[in-house]
RNA sequence: GCCCGGAUGGCGAAAUCGGUAUACGCAAGGGACUUAAAAUCCCUCAGCCGCAAGGCUAUGCGGGUUCAAGUCCCGCUCCGGGCACCA
């Protein structure tokens, strides 16, 4: 064994060895318990950044630790290949998007390797290839067939200046980005897939999911948003009736103004004789799609000058038009009711519309409805028949009066709409459909599958070059044989990450989506990936697996049994700003921070040329802020194990991760220490067989913390998941270790700590560990090896510390035997010294002894 | 605006089921070794008071429950993630 850890040397031997015996190449194997851990794919962007090493090395680490403990193992890696990226580097550097992404992959492949991580390199996919997005084109035919896809019109950003939709995200203050134009929102037909028709089942599997976090789980059910209501119709004069719904109908009666979005043709029709009218409408037009910028918008809004027609009192209340309503959710109207809903509260004050107050409170307390809505539920006052029922009885009379007067009834809604795939988009999966004059929307039949999106393509602008490619456009129609015109439109890239996971277990079938094997395998036991995923993408996939389920592709309910959701990686910012306020942003690579005699930061200065530069705050690594740190330089610096113990080490993983120059600096002295301790103990020769019988006190004491510390790292990663902790904890354990002399029993205790403590840190530090691992005299992988066996004989302790408080405050502490009576643990406590003193001139009244742990003596 | 999180020393954090707050590491200061540097090793390190023994105060802020609260409850502040066409 070399004296100097040096990981370059080390690192890309052990690599090659466990690709040499290809034991990361999942098989099925029926007699062995599986383990399918996955890690979100990444988005081919060009390199790795630090998000992507700390989400893959914790999967790595579940992985091998789950190897260790001899499960058949499944660790795949793949690329989510389509997107908007590549067409933006497709504009700024006139590539073609497919050889832009290809080339990406094959520099990130080579960083993932140089990582170590244990991929079964085999089942790799790309999105972007047909041999993948073929079967999603089939799954979406199918899904026509049943009426599951369907088309409908949906509002998009719309840059009239580029001729393109535009993502929310490439809206900026209300105009595109690259033209800079006021955009429009527009409806268009889309293709879209009826996800609220599974919205109960994904409601309600997500209490089968308890290996997931219950912050996504409520965050998903928030999102899907069931609500159980009323559905009711309010007449208009000379027209068809309005349909809004509720849920409160108790406060029907206080009902003052219906509202209908600007889109809404009751508001059209009405702004025809109104310029005022027609230029709000106008106005709304030029609001982005998103719902954070709908909702936080200053409410506004205009009298259309009809009148509603109060489903139950027949009385006329005005109906408005309001920016808060949203065309695309519901029926693009609502009742409003000041009193009682808060928003209505703050639009009645506004424009003056009255506040009719329907409900009390049930304290009979009074309420001033001059400050806020009264949103509370109670009792209902002011409401003709209805008078004096609870909120709730009020609900079932109220709806029961509508459904006998054919004005409405009960319904159960969702805030989930239903998910809209359509891009207009060149870098995507095309839609395998076929508009046919005669035929309408055909879906491509399956053996004229797949559609190849054409890759050989020039992006001389933003629009899509299959738009206007007549080659791709032109076919014929697979019904009737005439002329027909192809889809142009493209999947949204959810689409593909919503199945990938299955993918991976049938990795090279040309005759189906999935076989066999997906049954094996399915469900992924661990899937890690960022917090910023846990509606969308999860919510999609989750979709996903329910379709596949019901085409008989895959058994359970659920595609993701257990769920970590891991933190940003952080780092700090610096820039200079210029006189017209333009900042320019410094790497913490070129710059050095100042730190007064305590180690606070007091300044930084720029390297280059030794100025002051500000320190801004602690922001997610972007290019925006230039604030990323290079993995591939962390690397090439201190080698791979250092960067993985890092990440591991300095946050637990669902939390945020600052990264430390420093930090690394010292898992990089950790290793090399623990090098070191390896190397020296070698050096003395090999130790004789460990004799438990002959241990002193002190090298009993080692045992104990060896094995306690094997307990604890067990659960920390098996069960907790908190990799730091385990990290400490093996810290501690070679602190201990260290402090033993180099008697025979000793060495013996030491090869016995130092194997279990390379092994256990192995997940982390695989490459260190496969040498390390030789070093102490096996022949075999690390990475292959059982994981340590806690010894319970040297957990055994004879006396145990006991902290002893006075009315709540640690006063003393003292030594009992393991098996010490509550009454002897009571005398030593009062018998102590220290306790003594501060119960002086005081009676006990109560003691509570907190059984290996304290206790509290309450006096008075 | 709505939904979901978070806040503990100079810094990253630990305290797992309400039971000894600050483990482990970083930074900083002091020392050893060295011609010197690097590397390594040892010591100090929440704040305040005190010569010391020791005491008091501290887990974002304000209340509450409890023998006991970082942990539970109520009300806030600030920061972060998501909001359906970024992935």
């Amino acid at each position: 064994m070399q004296e100097q850890y040096s990981p370059q040397d080390i690192e890309q031997a052990a690599q090659q060895r466990w690709d040499e015996t290809g034991i990361f190449n999942a098989k099925e194997d029926p007699a062995k318990e599986k383990f399918y851990c996955l890690s979100m794919f990444p988005y081919p962007s060009g390199k790795l950044h630090m998000g992507h090493v700390r989400n893959y090395t914790i999967g790595d680490v579940i992985a091998r630790f789950q190897r260790m403990h001899g499960k058949n193992v499944l660790q795949p890696m793949g690329w989510d290949a389509f997107g908007l990226p590549a067409e933006n580097a497709a504009l700024a550097n006139n590539v073609a998007p497919a050889a832009w992404t290809l080339s990406n992959i094959d520099y990130m492949r080579n960083q993932l390797k140089a990582l170590g991580f244990g991929y079964d390199w085999s089942r790799e996919v790309t999105t972007c290839l047909p041999d993948y997005y073929r079967w999603e084109q089939w799954l979406f035919t199918r899904l026509m067939k049943k009426g599951i896809a369907y088309k409908k019109t949906a509002v998009v950003n719309w840059d009239p200046i580029d001729q393109t939709v535009l993502a929310n995200e490439q809206v900026i203050d209300g105009r595109g980005w690259r033209s800079g134009a006021l955009v429009e929102r527009r409806e268009i037909p889309q293709w879209s897939i009826r996800i609220t028709d599974y919205a109960e089942q994904l409601l309600n599997d997500l209490d089968t999911l308890d290996g997931w976090p219950e912050q996504v789980r409520a965050m998903q059910a928030n999102w899907i948003g069931r609500s159980v209501g009323v559905e009711l119709q309010f007449g208009i004069e000379g027209g068809d009736p309005l349909t809004v719904y509720t849920t409160r109908p108790d406060t029907l009666m206080g009902v003052s103004y219906v509202a209908v979005a600007a889109e809404h043709p009751l508001a059209k029709a009405a702004a025809e004789n109104n310029p005022e009218l027609a230029a709000f409408i106008e106005e709304c037009r030029h609001t982005k799609v998103a719902e954070a910028d709908m909702a936080t918008l200053e409410k506004k809004g205009l009298p259309l000058g009809i009148a509603a027609i109060h489903p139950i009192t027949g009385e006329q209340v005005p109906v408005w038009t309001a920016n808060f309503v949203l065309m695309e959710y519901g029926t693009g109207a609502v009742m409003a009711v000041p009193a009682h809903d808060q928003r209505d509260w703050e639009f009645a004050q506004k424009y003056g519309l009255p506040v009719n107050r329907v409900i009390a409170p049930v304290t009979g307390e009074s309420f001033d409805f001059s400050q806020a809505a009264m949103t509370d539920k109670g009792v209902l006052v002011n409401s003709g028949p209805f008078d004096g029922l609870s909120s709730a009885e009020a609900f079932d009379a109220i709806a029961a009066h509508l459904e006998e007067h054919g004005k409405g009834r009960k319904k159960v809604n969702y805030r989930l709409r239903d998910w809209g795939v359509s891009r207009q988009r060149y870098w995507g999966c095309p839609i395998p459909v076929i508009n046919c004059p005669s035929c309408g929307a055909v879906p491509v039949p399956e053996d004229q599958l797949p559609v190849v999106l054409p890759t050989e393509v020039e992006m001389s602008g933003p629009q899509s070059p299959i738009k206007s490619m007549r080659e791709f456009i032109d076919t014929t129609c697979p019904c009737c044989g005439g002329k027909a015109e192809r889809e142009t439109d493209t999947f949204d890239t959810f689409f593909e990450s919503s199945w990938y996971y299955a993918r991976y277990t049938s990795p090279g079938n040309d005759k189906a989506m999935l076989d066999e094997r997906a049954k094996y395998w399915l469900p992924v036991d661990q899937y890690i990936g960022g917090v910023e995923h846990a509606v969308l993408h999860l919510l999609y996939a989750r979709f996903f697996h329910k379709l596949m389920r019901d085409e008989g592709l895959v058994e359970g309910n659920e595609p993701f049994a257990r769920l970590l959701t891991q933190g940003m990686v952080v780092a700090d910012t610096y820039y200079r700003e210029d006189a017209i306020g333009k900042k320019t942003w410094y790497n913490p690579a070129e710059v050095e921070t100042e730190l007064d005699d305590k180690g606070r930061i007091v300044g930084a200065k720029l390297i280059e040329d030794s100025q002051p530069v500000v320190v801004g705050g602690t922001e997610k690594m972007s290019k925006s802020k230039n604030n990323g740190v290079d993995p591939q330089a962390m690397i090439d610096r201190y080698g791979a194990d250092t960067v993985r113990l890092f990440m591991m080490f300095a946050a637990p993983p669902e939390q945020m991760l600052e990264w430390s120059d420093s930090g690394v600096e010292g898992a990089h002295r950790f290793l090399r220490r623990l090098w070191r301790m390896v190397n020296e103990h070698v050096a003395q020769g090999a130790p004789a067989a460990l004799d438990k019988d002959v241990l002193s006190d002190a090298q009993k004491a080692a045992r104990r913390k060896l094995h306690e510390t094997i307990q604890k790292i067990t659960d920390d990663i098996g069960r907790r998941q908190t990799f730091n902790t385990a990290i400490a904890a093996v810290m501690e354990l070679l602190n201990e270790i260290g402090k033993l002399d180099d008697s025979d029993a000793s060495r013996a205790v030491r090869q016995e700590a130092l194997e279990a403590t390379v092994l256990m840190l192995s997940p982390i530090v695989p490459h260190i560990a496969e040498t390390l691992w030789n070093a102490l005299g096996h022949e075999g992988m690390a990475a292959t090896a059982s994981w340590p066996v806690v010894d319970e004989s040297a957990l055994v302790r004879d006396a145990i510390t006991l902290a002893v408080q006075v009315n709540g405050k640690l006063r003393g502490a003292i030594d009992v035997p393991v098996d010490a009576s509550r009454e002897a643990i009571e005398q030593a406590a009062l018998a102590d010294e220290k306790v003594q003193h501060f119960i002086a001139g005081l009676n006990v009244k109560k003691v509570i002894v907190v059984p290996g742990r304290l206790i509290n003596l309450v006096a008075g």
